[in-house]
DNA sequence: ACTGCTTCCATCGATAGACGATGGGAAGAC
DNA sequence: GTCTTCCCATCGTCTATCGATGGAAGCAGT
């Protein structure tokens, strides 16, 4: 019961990660999980759970478009493709963490 | 309907913003609120329906403890002090927190 | 005396997001 | 033929933030 939970994300930030990630151009799900471990050096660890729900979020609101197709390993995968409001989107996102990234260690390092 | 949310927190950041606030010192929940939004430039708007939850937390974690007193302004006010546990959780957080940050923004400024 | 603003407390219900568990299918290695 | 890896996805639980709401008490102005 009441274990404490082990955080392997920062809540709030799972679409804009998602977004960058896209931004390098078009990824299958697992691929994006992949990339947001290995450039965060194994820092943020993307469940499937929480990965392909934001995913559907993203579909829903425009801001990526999906289509079937092969991996490089010869497996069914569903591409994920950033489109221009994603961008828009990811932009504003950023600048919003930013800011309230900002916020907190103004907080954090007053004595 | 689905309105966008306006967050004026990052959620999960508000247990440790509250602990670094009384890290100062005796401090009550008002007063907490306003030098959250003080010492962050405006930015963090801790609503009183996040805080005093957030304090009930904290309270029953033992991370604070609380006494009722008198405000500077005369008004009956209860007021919250870090115990040595809150010391604790408070470094134990901030740790988390930079980290999880800093891979954050690692994959953000990846090209 | 009344009105209203500010300070200070607190709860409730709705909503959203992250996660563990679980399910499946198909490729390639041994 | 079995195992591992890759790749998809959903369901249920839990936690946290927030809007709305309610109250009490001090102070200022009229």
């Amino acid at each position: 019961m009441g274990r404490h939970q082990q955080l392997e994300l920062l809540p709030g930030t799972l679409d804009l990660l998602i977004l960058k990630a896209l931004a390098r151009g078009k990824m299958h799900g697992y691929g994006i999980a992949q990339i947001l471990k290995e450039t965060s050096d194994n820092v943020l660890e993307v469940g499937e759970s929480s990965l392909y729900p934001a995913l559907q979020r993203l579909l829903l609101n425009g801001w990526v478009t999906a289509e079937w197709g092969a991996s490089e390993n010869n497996r069914r995968a569903r591409y994920y493709t950033l489109t221009p409001a994603g961008r828009k989107q990811l932009a504003a996102e950023r600048a919003d963490f930013e800011r309230m990234v900002a916020a907190i260690q103004r907080v954090l390092q007053t004595a």
